[in-house]
DNA sequence: TAAACGTGGCTTTTT
DNA sequence: GCCACGTTTA
């Protein structure tokens, strides 16, 4: 449980800002003009939009250090809210690096729903909680959510669970309690949504339960129905600090002005053009509309880049220009010019990540042109994970080190959430959803039937189902193997809760007596499945992580709310990583795959979101392309397995806007018409476009082709194109007939079946039935090579 | 109760 | 094409 003692501790804080006030102030040495007035503007609210790589953290940290050195506030005062566990970590070390100490006194600086959390248990009983609540992650919230759909009768194959958590989770980021959902949404989930939010947030008050967005939410509806409370913390943050403002969705901005619209000491930073949370709930409304809602907020623009190439971030720009809502921000640098942003089309996905090692292999030794890039300088970003398969398949082929980051975190295992439930179980016998979890995991032959009664004797004598199923042995309810298997592990969990105030015993022993005597080790340790060594190896880790905690108490706690799992993994190692993913980072060679319409920008977001959706895929883009420090390659491929089928893919209308004057066409080697390679490069004439220059230097490019394009007259494709539909060929479609025989590179010879579209369905003699954009084709007896 | 089989569905992901 | 999930089947 947390402290309720903060508001004290400033005086104890190993921190005395009045007393560091006279010193001289090195942390502002190093900052420029537009960095040290985000600063030293510290009265009122500020937005500092900070361009990538400008030197945002840093401007961050010297704020929250010149609020102490010029003793605006003491530590506990400042409210400092980050996104990530990760950020707030490293705000931490820098603060403490520009002090020269520890940052012991900063108890309000943490991510959103950390500081909630703590707000949260001072006040929950405003909300019908206890202090002591627990935080379901997403999993326990589905197992919830499925019981009370299956409860209402409604199918939940028409109707999934899943549907409903996404439902709720977005009223709650709109900060949307369930009488307040309006009646626009009142269709949701088959007109049941609303009914279900309601008997979901009941029972999450009778497990004495919150989910990642009640932590906000409850903290918005307290301030907004107790003025007391709100006005006692508006008084105590004397200053505001939030990193990252542009992903905030609606209940944080909520909570955030709640807390700022007393004295209004408000410093948000972010960069409208890295948006790229809209899918889960972020408002970029939120900063486009900072001076709205802050009358008199001084803007500061931080453009110097300190990462990129002039090249790089020119390509940047020039993409980032076609979103139409946008603060307006243009980069700039000192660097000197270097490589332009390099291009390459590919004839298929598993060439282009052929392409791709090959290059890292070339690019170890450095080239010509190049220095010498080590491995773990180099990160491909994909737009979707399942892109990365082609990759690691290639890596293991070639023998290339590799590093996934993202992926199945830690604590998101099954092996380590079962045993996480059986320490929540200890500790709080009456989780009923940790016990649900473990009751047959080993399997004690405690099937549906079983957990039925123990439900039903639960529920008739209003305990816990752990009490209900002590009660239900008792009655020689469940009977057989399953009767004194349930028994063994009630009086099992009893032994082991009263384990927890033994002194004879470290809570690191006591996991592993849990483990090893509820049979949980032993299962895996039988499991011949070759996961199960690894599943061992974690829960091994497991135990070692409880080593930096007081008790089992305090690790559950903090897990709930730390999901990370930093790996330090070792070696030069190359990254993928999804663009997401990449938010953030930096690296000294980028390379962007898959810039293919649909795939990226993604179908699913144009369709779902429309503008809005290509614009976010757009900052998207520009989030990749700002990662690279000196070499940034995109390339894209012209047929790409999706879901088992070949599809044919256009390169993404985000090529298109690259500026051609900042970019290279590279052309693959060993392929048909290379650099000066004769009629190859002839097409390129008056109004020859990037895209057309990339479409030559690829594989589709021969004679035979070439005179194909002819015959289907040029299509003008850098035209601007229309942002939410894609424009149909319908040259090159109409240049076929159902029944006519033609050939496709990959596939060889077939016959028309039909036409939609812009795609052709075609019978391959070899290959089967399939959709393929029209400019693939050709006649049977045009064949061109 | 567990293994075998079939069906659908399918971006991005932190807390 | 793959994975997760649900249903059938031994």
């Amino acid at each position: 449980m947390s402290s309720f003692d903060d508001f004290d501790a400033f005086e104890a804080s190993s921190l005395s800002a009045r007393a560091m006030a006279a010193r001289p102030a090195p942390y502002l040495d190093g900052l420029n003009p537009a960095q040290r007035q985000a600063v030293e503007t510290m009265d009122g609210p500020v937005l500092m939009l900070a361009g990538a790589g400008t030197g945002k953290t840093k401007a961050l940290t010297a704020r929250v250090v010149h609020l102490l050195m010029t003793g605006r506030a003491r530590p506990n005062e400042i409210l400092c809210v980050t996104f990530t566990n990760k950020a707030a970590r490293e705000m931490k070390n820098r603060i403490s690096g520009m002090l020269g100490q520890t940052v012991e006194g900063m108890p309000w600086l943490g991510t959103f729903h950390s500081i909630c959390v703590k707000l949260l248990r001072r006040h929950a009983e405003l909300v019908g909680l206890k202090s002591n609540f627990t935080i379901l992650d997403s999993d326990d919230q589905l197992r919830l959510l499925k019981q009370l759909v299956q409860a209402a009768g409604i199918d939940d194959k028409r109707w999934p669970a899943r549907q409903l958590a996404s439902i709720i989770d977005d009223w709650k980021n709109r900060a949307l309690t369930a009488d307040r959902v309006p009646a626009a949404d009142a269709g949701a989930y088959n007109h049941k949504g609303v009914a279900l939010y309601k008997a979901y947030q009941e029972r999450l008050r009778e497990l004495n339960a919150t989910d990642f967005g009640d932590l906000l939410l409850h903290m918005v509806t307290i301030f907004q129905t107790h003025e007391d409370v709100l006005d006692q913390y508006q008084r105590w943050f004397r200053y505001i600090l939030v990193d990252e403002y542009q992903d905030t969705n609606v209940a944080q901005y909520l909570w955030l002005r709640l807390l700022a619209s007393a004295h209004k000491n408000v410093c948000c930073v972010g960069d409208d053009d890295q948006s790229i949370y809209g899918w889960r709930g972020a408002e970029v409304g939120n900063i486009l509309r900072f001076e709205k809602d802050f009358p008199g907020a001084h803007v500061v623009r931080l453009e110097q880049n300190y990462r990129s190439t002039p090249h790089i971030l020119a390509a940047a720009s020039g993409v980032i220009r076609g979103n139409a809502s946008r603060l307006g921000k243009e980069l700039w640098t000192e660097a000197q010019e270097g490589e332009k942003v390099r291009l390459i089309g590919h004839w298929d996905g598993e060439e282009e990540a052929r392409w791709i090692g090959e290059e890292i292999e070339a690019m170890q030794s450095g080239t010509r042109r190049m220095r010498p890039f080590s491995r773990d300088e180099v990160a491909i970003l994909v737009r979707a994970s399942h892109q990365m398969r082609a990759f690691e398949d290639r890596f293991l082929n070639i023998g290339m080190p590799y590093r996934v980051i993202g992926g199945p975190r830690f604590y998101e295992r099954m092996e380590i959430r079962d045993a996480m439930a059986y320490f929540r179980l200890v500790v709080s016998p009456s989780d009923d959803l940790a016990f649900e979890r473990i009751v047959n995991t080993p399997k004690r032959g405690l099937g549906d039937k079983a957990q039925q009664t123990i439900q039903t004797i639960a529920r008739a004598n209003g305990v816990s189902l752990l009490d209900g199923a002590a009660l239900a042995v008792e009655q020689g309810a469940i009977k057989g193997k399953g009767a004194k298997a349930l028994g063994e592990l009630v009086v099992g969990l009893a032994r082991w809760g009263r384990m927890t105030g033994d002194a004879a015993m470290t809570h690191m022993e006591l996991a592993e007596v849990i483990l090893d005597e509820s049979g949980y080790t032993a299962m895996w340790k039988n499991d011949k499945t070759p996961e199960a060594p690894g599943r061992l190896e974690n829960l091994k880790e497991l135990v070692k992580a409880l080593e930096q905690f007081e008790n089992l108490q305090g690790f559950l706690e903090h897990v709930s709310l730390v999901m990370d799992n930093e790996s330090d993994e070792q070696g030069a190692k190359v990254s993928i990583m999804t663009l997401h993913a990449a938010k953030g980072l930096e690296f000294p060679a980028v390379f962007l795959p898959g810039w293919e319409d649909g795939l990226f920008p993604s179908q699913r977001s144009m369709d779902e979101s429309g503008v809005k959706g290509l614009e976010e895929e757009r900052r998207l883009a520009y989030v990749g392309i700002t990662r690279a420090e000196e070499v940034c390659t995109i390339s894209f491929a012209g047929n790409r397995r999706v879901f088992g089928q070949w599809q044919s893919q256009l390169p993404s209308r985000f090529v298109d806007e690259l500026p051609e004057e900042h970019v290279e066409v590279l052309t693959p080697p060993g392929l048909y018409g290379g650099p000066g390679g004769g009629a190859a490069m002839g097409m390129g004439s008056v109004g020859s476009t990037l895209h057309d220059r990339a479409a030559e230097a690829n594989v589709y490019n021969s004679p035979g082709w070439r005179r194909l394009q002819e015959r289907q007259g040029q299509r003008p494709i850098s035209q601007p194109r229309e942002s939410t539909s894609t424009v149909i060929d319908l040259q090159a479609v109409s240049a076929y007939t159902v029944g006519e025989r033609v050939f496709h590179q990959k596939f060889g010879y077939g016959s028309v079946e039909g036409i939609e579209g812009d795609k052709l369905e075609i019978a391959f003699e070899k290959a089967g039935t399939k959709k393929v954009v029209a400019r693939f084709i050709c006649a049977a007896d045009d064949v061109p090579f």
